[in-house]
RNA sequence: GCUCCCUUCGUCUAUCGGUUAGGACGCAAGGUUUUCAACCUUGAAAGAGGGGUUCGACUCCCCUAGGGAGCGCCA
């Protein structure tokens, strides 16, 4: 029996630059470098790139790990754990400094204007917008003094460089498109493209996963790593996310950052399913835990092409999860929701705002509770479960809409006065006070009265939701509880 | 302009040479019903176009069209 030797462990890297936000599509490259190497037994890594100093503020940073936080779990990515590309542009720098010293890489003097220049010239005449290599073998002369230069690879430029990409398949690029890239700028950093190599190199990473539109660079760095004498990574190109129309998701779409779809309501977990299920399937599998994608993810069923975000397909997903959700945090989700966000002043009467909401669901907080398992059957989004819940926030007298009001006519509100008085004496107190019971009273007063359910059913809402629509009566009445429930209908009713 | 990538219902996708091309979302109709939802049932809906290869192509190859990405001292 021959004895395997062991697999070099997997090491895959999530490497975002702080740009202000978590974009969705980061988001999902992120899911599958971890997934990846989780199913792999491996580790995955965060790096953040934060080399280019005028974008990255402690505010993006902030916001990425508040993204990656909120989808993927605080405790996946430790901020003491995480790679900060700054700190390492001294090894950035000796490393191009080596590949100066063996003859891989060259000092290059052509000024911002000259290039411009070169590229503009190229591009009306057809060809490819590059750098002419008029440095690449040529010392600089006395009339260089302290000329400020950049350090270019001196990239090879015959034959194609191949790579085997897990998605993409076998890509060949043509050396000669293959620039010879700036290492090193003329204020001695490091560029991304040096950088990106140095740091996969030092952090042992063996799989790249990123965005396919970076797979021209994978043919770059693979001269890097050829350069310098290291193996290069396995790559995985991952295809982009469009927006509904198809173009490059942006803000013009609406919500693309992470932190905006929580603001919607949307779930943690659903967000996980509805990312991975796009561009990733299982067969016909639709929901797909978290544990169950850490399983048995793999490369070869990520798909090819581009796919289109869409936002119903992620509320119907979400629907699921929340059916599924823990009371609780629902209700603790909510709380986040209208702190954040405040609460709509027209659903609950003139002056409602985020602290009245805030101060509403403290002081009832069973009934809330236990109003969750009803809202969540109902709503597609933590935010709708909100709405849904209006009348349970606002305090007697409560607010009624006008169309309610028209139906609370003075017919209607003798009869209410009769359903009150029915109600308080056959539930006399909170313990009978149960769905069932409600139910089975309010029928057998709509019986007694010679009325339709429908006929005394809306008048009731009427007056205990103060709209026309609201959730099932008889849940609403019994998470409202017997007195304020009684007490709402009284407030409404006449009695003769 | 040049280089590279992509193309199955409206959308996300299954299929890995032989299927009545399956599922999900959305949509439509019906059912249930105290309102709005939710829920249940049913239905319509796809291999971009053209050439090959093959006994047989959605599946393999080529061309065309369409879409996307890249072409920085950004990452």
């Amino acid at each position: 029996m021959t004895q395997k030797p062991p697999a070099k462990p997997i090491v895959t890297r999530f490497a975002p630059s702080p740009t202000g936000y978590l974009h969705v599509g980061n988001a999902r490259t992120a899911l599958f470098s971890y997934l990846y190497a989780k199913a792999n037994g491996g580790v995955c890594k965060l790096r953040v790139e934060d080399t280019d100093k005028a974008r990255s503020t402690d505010d993006a940073i902030d916001k990425i790990f508040e993204g990656l936080g909120w989808l993927m779990g605080a405790d996946v990515w430790p901020r003491d754990e995480t790679v900060f590309q700054s700190k390492n542009v001294t090894r950035h720098a000796a490393v191009a400094q080596e590949m100066l010293d063996s003859g891989n890489a060259y000092k290059c003097f052509a000024t911002p204007e000259e290039l411009d220049k070169m590229r503009n010239a190229a591009r009306t005449e057809g060809r490819s917008p590059r750098y002419d290599g008029r440095w690449r073998d040529r010392a600089p002369g006395p009339e260089q003094g302290n000329a400020p230069f950049v350090v270019r690879l001196k990239a090879e430029q015959d034959g194609v460089t191949v790579i085997n990409d897990h998605v993409q398949g076998r890509v060949e690029f043509r050396n000669d498109v293959l620039d010879d890239l700036v290492l090193l700028r003329s204020d001695g950093t490091p560029t991304y493209m040096l950088a990106v190599v140095v740091d996969d190199h030092d952090m042992g990473v063996t799989h790249v996963i990123r965005g396919d539109d970076h797979l021209i660079n994978a043919g770059r760095q693979n001269q890097i790593y050829k350069a310098l004498g290291w193996d290069a990574p396995e790559y995985a190109h991952l295809p982009l996310i469009h927006g509904p129309d198809g173009a490059k998701l942006s803000k013009r779409h609406g919500a693309v950052a992470v932190a905006d779809f929580r603001d919607m309501g949307i779930l943690s977990d659903a967000m996980f399913n509805y990312l991975v299920r796009l561009g990733w399937s299982s067969g016909d599998e639709e929901i797909i835990s978290r544990k169950d994608a850490a399983r048995s993810f793999d490369l070869d069923r990520v798909n090819k092409a581009a796919a289109r975000f869409d936002y119903a397909k992620l509320e119907s997903v979400n629907r699921h999860y929340l059916k599924a959700a823990d009371d609780k945090m629902l209700l603790a989700e909510m709380t986040y929701l209208v702190g954040k966000l405040g609460l709509d002043p027209g659903s609950f009467g003139d002056g409602a705002n985020a602290d009245a909401g805030l101060k509403s669901l403290r002081a009832h907080e069973q009934r809330f509770l236990s109003l969750v398992p009803v809202l969540k059957e109902r709503s597609p989004t933590v935010l709708e479960m909100i709405k849904d819940a209006a009348f349970a926030f606002v305090d007697r007298p409560i607010p009624i809409e006008p169309k309610a009001l028209k139906l609370l006519n003075d017919d209607n509100r003798s009869l209410l006065g009769r359903l009150h008085e029915a109600l308080g004496d056959a539930l006399s107190n909170d313990a009978a006070w149960t769905t069932e019971a409600i139910e089975a009273q309010i029928r057998s007063f709509a019986e007694a009265e010679d009325l339709g359910f429908g006929k005394v059913a809306q008048p009731l809402r009427a007056s205990v939701a103060g709209r026309m629509q609201s959730p099932g009566l008889f849940d609403v009445l019994y998470c409202l509880g017997r007195a304020e429930s009684l007490a709402r209908l009284a407030d409404q009713a006449k009695s003769d």
